[in-house]
RNA sequence: GGGCCGUUAGCUCAGCUGGUAGAGCAGGGGACUUUUAAUCCCAAGGUCGCAGGUUCGAUCCCUGCACGGCCCA
């Protein structure tokens, strides 16, 4: 009974791939060998191959490596598939050729195992581009065995918890954090060709700013005081436009404490970029300019599909008055109803939610979320936002209750929200103001007021347009996943159910 | 937060409104020198998410809990 080998299930898979193992290290090989010399990619040993015509081989030998991921034959002869990060090419393997010896330790590798292999490529009679192994090296045993080869791994739970396994059995899903990270470079070239200078700002920030959103806290021990994480880089940024860094730009995660859905991870990625002398509608052209740039690197294209839905994301967008769309959308007026009780009773007559506790901005983002944001499936920019809902915003000259501000969404979300920033230090003192009123009130959203961010505007902030992206929404609406635990590698969860299952 | 659904072998899934569970793949033994989800034979593998309840008897019915998915807020 304490044999694990007598045993069912996974310990005794583990037990025999370990007895493998142990077997190998009797015999003096390693099973985790430090180095393979001379290894080449599979993609090379594939292009070197296609020419040859079934039956033949190429003339010199070359090394591959990768994972055992299917097997087929037994005996004097064996085909194994074999893949690395350029593909898969099977190894063509026969006791003559190798020796008895080495055919009985290719039999024992079992899928999972990493393998090294050497041999000339060579195309088989029924036309399979093969290596005709001439010897292999155990690199890494795998003691565990993969998900299932043709199904792979369904569980979502599973897929989320231990990506790695998700990332093994599933190229698309390799293919997903391909794009992201296509894109992401994508918007680095694009910003650094048009004089960017890419900055890091703090993560531990002594105030939180930036944002509406309940922070994460933290504590130095050292400096023995609390820290938050920051929500937004946003005040940070633009002191290094007052420095005299005219175009700056991060790239970066934030964190929010606060639910997870469809569309929030606790902890997300966002570009936010600051140039000087811009305005609000230098920086929408830039942010459709840029979205189409990471799409074409990410897809090979500007138009996704999403949802079932083409996207066409190549400049222009359109260009919609936020106030304007917001009646046609829901019949109401907002900025006839500026107390937070006539807005919530127009909503409800309208058949909109409305919490009793919600503050005037909240009500009016509520109404753009249920009645506007889900039908904006093409990329629409919404211009001009009440003065309430943006504290760092700059008004519009003609019309300072409105400030000019815009939020770009596609797909039914948010992907960008950009202005031309507030460089006032004495409405920028106000606002801050207004946003203590808010949190007295009972919005735990309001971020404090950040002494330091005004003496900065105090010695001076050029005009400047400021933009910030969702990256993984961008990534979700260019990779067509519904969710955002489809583009972030390790999305938050839950602790583990303790049922005494081992997670691994 | 609410509603619905799910959790059975390492993986993917069956399991008939109650009688102590099956398949394919993977793994083990055997056969096989051109396979492509190789094929054939044999044997093995289970705390049916967890805890209660009802019942002579529960994977199945009921309650609670945990984790997850979808939808709504």
């Amino acid at each position: 009974m304490t044999d694990p080998a007598d045993a069912g299930g996974l310990d005794r898979l583990i037990a025999e791939r370990r007895a493998k193992a142990d077997a190998l290290r009797e015999r003096g090989v390693d099973p985790f060998p430090a180095t393979y010399e001379g290894r080449r990619d599979i993609g090379d040993a594939r292009e070197l191959g296609e020419p040859l015509p079934p039956g033949e081989g190429s003339d010199e030998s070359l090394r591959i490596a990768g994972r055992v991921v299917a097997r087929r034959g037994q005996g004097k002869m064996a085909f194994l598939d074999v893949e690395d990060h350029t593909g898969r090419i099977q190894l063509w393997a026969r006791a003559n050729q190798i020796g008895q010896e080495s055919m009985a330790a290719l039999l024992d590798l079992d899928l999972g195992d990493i393998v090294g292999a050497e041999g000339p490529v060579a195309r088989t009679r029924r036309g399979e581009l093969s290596l005709d192994l001439r010897g292999f090296t155990l690199l890494a045993k795998a003691l565990r065995p993969p998900p299932d080869k043709h199904h792979g791994l369904k569980d979502p739970e599973t897929r989320y918890r231990q990506r790695y396994l998700d990332l093994m059995a599933d190229e698309e899903v390799r293919g997903v954090f391909r794009a992201r990270a296509a894109a992401i470079a994508a918007i680095r070239r694009f910003l650094d060709g048009r004089g960017f200078v890419e900055v890091e700002t703090p993560s531990l920030q002594p105030l939180y700013g930036g944002a509406a959103a309940r922070p994460f806290v933290t504590h130095h021990n050292a400096l023995d005081r609390d820290l938050y994480l920051r929500i937004a880089p946003e005040l940070y940024l633009k002191r290094c436009v007052v420095g005299g860094l005219d175009r700056v730009y991060e790239l970066g995660k934030n964190f929010r404490n606060e639910g997870v859905s469809y569309k929030h991870n606790p902890e997300f990625t966002s570009l936010e970029t600051y140039e000087a002398y811009a305005d609000y509608r230098d920086v929408a052209a830039m942010t459709e300019t840029m979205v189409a740039a990471a799409a074409e690197a990410a897809t090979g294209g500007t138009t996704v599909r999403f949802r079932d839905q083409e996207i066409e994301l190549a400049p222009p967008w359109t260009r919609l008055d936020l106030r304007e769309s917001l009646e046609q959308a829901s019949g109401i007026d907002v900025r006839e109803l500026p107390e937070a009780a006539a807005l919530r009773d127009a909503m409800r007559a309208k058949g909109y939610e409305a919490a009793d506790t919600a503050t005037w901005p909240q009500l009016v983002d509520g109404l753009l979320s249920s009645a506007l944001e889900p039908d904006l499936v093409q990329p629409t920019f919404l211009l001009d936002y009440p003065v309430e809902l943006s504290p760092f915003a700059k008004r519009r000259p003609d019309d300072p209750a409105v400030v000019e501000r815009f939020e770009a969404f596609a797909g039914g979300m948010e992907i960008a929200n950009a202005f031309t920033e507030l460089n006032d230090p004495d409405d920028q003192r106000a606002r801050f103001a207004a946003l203590v009123a808010e949190r007295e009130a009972g919005d735990e959203e309001a971020p404090p007021p950040d002494p330091d961010f005004l003496a900065a505007l105090e010695y001076g902030m050029p005009p400047t347009g400021g933009l910030g992206v969702g990256i993984d929404r961008l990534v979700m609406l260019m990779t067509d996943r519904t969710s955002i635990r489809e583009v972030v590698l390790f999305p938050a969860m839950r602790s583990e159910a303790s049922d005494g299952r081992d997670p691994g």
